[in-house]
DNA sequence: TGTTAGCACTCCAATCGAATGAGTGCTAAT
DNA sequence: ATTAGCACTCATTCGATTGGAGTGCTAACA
């Protein structure tokens, strides 16, 4: 059997009448719902042959039918339109230019979960090929450095470093200097065990400290492992009483909770160079085994070469693809001119 | 009517037992679950009295008896004993010594979250009379400077400064100067606009930029407003069913969510200076509406003098109060230990 | 041959009533 | 003052009933 082009708007109207309500939907209510002048009848029949081909199923007999994870990729892949609608509050709030990036990711992440009614994550932009810009050593206490330790895409990251001997300003200088000569501009790979010792051995009696800086620095490039995600309207998922009920409620707010098990949706979208930076995940297809009855949209958007982060928007089977990716689409744009401006 | 001894005995294993089983308690389970032996129909008459006094009340006629708020609150100021009891994980996880606040603080949500099976929320310790301690001025790009600022207790604030004219690197060394020896130990209230436009007349075509600084410096001292809240445990509200009704968790989840109504629960506490830094509060008593059928305890925990933080813990109002105190009791201590020991 | 009307059938969801049982209040006896 | 006993209340549970939405199938029709 094939999928001619009645099924295929058969199929569509039975996704979008599911989106809405949420109930299966049955055969009267197509006949009505199209502009294809069939009685419910024929509907039946189409729909028979619509399930004997995977697209859709019935939760029971004599009960409507309702998309299959098959209906709705095929949904996804050929059958939505691409909207641009405006995001007004997000231009907004955008143009603001926020100046602090966690502010701003929050921001997003809420304005994002308010807009769409999802739930939404956020990861702050990490470069792929770190390398470091910048490194300052302060003397705060008698007995504490302070690290400042600056990556390219200004990331920055502070260090306290105990110290026993007291450095007067002249050493600190020196070594200041004796770092920043050596290590700015490289990368992880770079920074190699010779070149460590070889650090260690010209700031003399200071070593200790040189290894203890060389070691936060590590931390600071090898940013990617504990990446921040910040989540928003975690609460929304309690707007779908297909996701509500207890059980799958408590599983999701965990995940959501321990922001590690986000990374796995993250990683992957990271590590995929060509694409539009939009994947759709529906059902079993997501990593994350709690949101198996979700589905996850995520998108990437980038600042610069390499410079990278995630959006991602959880929310029931039956989410609204279109306006989701619209949105989403619309979002990246803005991400990136922001960066652009300043 | 007076509150005898024989009545805060029943109502004490009325509330001992509804904390067990979070199911109402009838007069015949209480004959037979004290050793005052006594009949069902004794304990109905005293039950009847202690309702009439407002300690407890029933969900309707026929139904087993609940405390009130009123009944938790004597349960909480008088009847609790004092119990210290080991938390052998959080005592190990302090003792690792994470040299990362924010690190540290998540994790001691997370395990007093998995502990208790509560939900938790935890705030970094904030200085009430915030001083400056140290200002570092450094040049990470062509038109980039980045500001390091470090209030007492090394709180450290990092914030990029845009500049159109080039700086040598001995401009940036008077600035520094400049900077640090008029602010250093200034708290917010020392740094007036005389001062402010006295330094800007220094820095000569350079004021902008202390502009920018001090800018910068006021926001940083200023951290109290907004205060880091880390939460944890959300889901464990799943446990306890009459908190797990669709409305009312989407409001906990909400209200974890937006951490900002969680301050109201942090400020009062930190404001109070004398008391021995936990409070209870019970149903409607806390100031946040969506945790009216919840108690919430708090503590405060004073690393030194003035710089302070607070542990919260949100649960059901039949709580394990007895467990909850003790364990922050002794989180408090190890917190103060830990820091002392650094 | 594709479409449609009609009908029997299925099954969920809601409704109702009876039975159950935990628990109470009250009274009378101890 | 305490207790046994009894009538009463009311949430909960269970089964039976019903209504209705929706299907599958068949026969008629264009």
């Amino acid at each position: 059997m094939q999928l001619d082009e009645r099924k295929v708007k058969i199929l569509q109207a039975i996704i979008r009448n599911y989106l809405e309500t949420g109930e299966p939907v049955g055969s009267r209510t197509i006949s009505k719902f199209t502009d294809l002048n069939l009685s419910s009848a024929t509907i039946r029949n189409e729909m028979a042959d619509l399930e004997e081909l995977g697209y859709i199923l019935q939760p029971h007999t004599s009960a409507g039918r309702i998309p299959s994870d098959k209906g709705y990729r095929l949904y996804v892949d050929t059958m939505m339109e691409e909207r641009t609608r405006e995001v007004e509050e997000l231009k907004e709030m955008l143009l603001e230019k926020e100046d602090k990036m966690d502010h701003l990711l929050k921001q997003v992440a809420k304005v994002l979960a308010v807009n769409t009614n999802y739930a939404t994550m956020i990861t702050a932009p990490t470069y792929h090929r770190n390398k470091l810009k910048f490194i300052q050593l302060s003397r705060v206490d008698r007995n504490q450095l302070l690290a400042v330790i600056v990556v390219e895409g200004n990331v920055i990251k502070n260090n306290i470093v105990q110290v026993t001997d007291e450095l007067d300003d002249e050493t600190l200088l020196k070594l200041n200097i004796l770092l920043n000569t050596h290590l700015n501009g490289l990368s992880i790979e770079e920074i190699n065990l010779g070149m460590i010792s070889a650090l260690k051995q010209q700031a003399g009696s200071h070593s200790s400290i040189v290894a203890e800086v060389i070691e936060a620095v590590g931390e600071a490039i090898q940013a990617d492992e504990d990446l921040e995600i910040y989540t928003s309207g975690a609460n929304n998922i309690f707007k779908y009483p297909e996701l509500a009920d207890h059980q799958k409620a408590s599983e999701l707010i965990t995940a959501f909770e321990e922001k590690r098990m986000l990374t796995q949706l993250v990683q992957e979208n990271l590590a995929d160079e060509n694409s539009t930076g939009i994947q759709v995940y529906i059902g079993d297809e997501t990593p994350i085994q709690s949101m198996k009855d979700c589905s996850v949209v995520t998108a990437t958007y980038e600042l610069e070469e390499g410079m990278r982060g995630t959006i991602g928007i959880i929310g029931p089977k039956r989410m609204d693809y279109d306006k989701v990716i619209g949105t989403l689409r619309q979002l990246q744009n803005q991400l990136e001119e922001l960066y652009k401006k300043k």
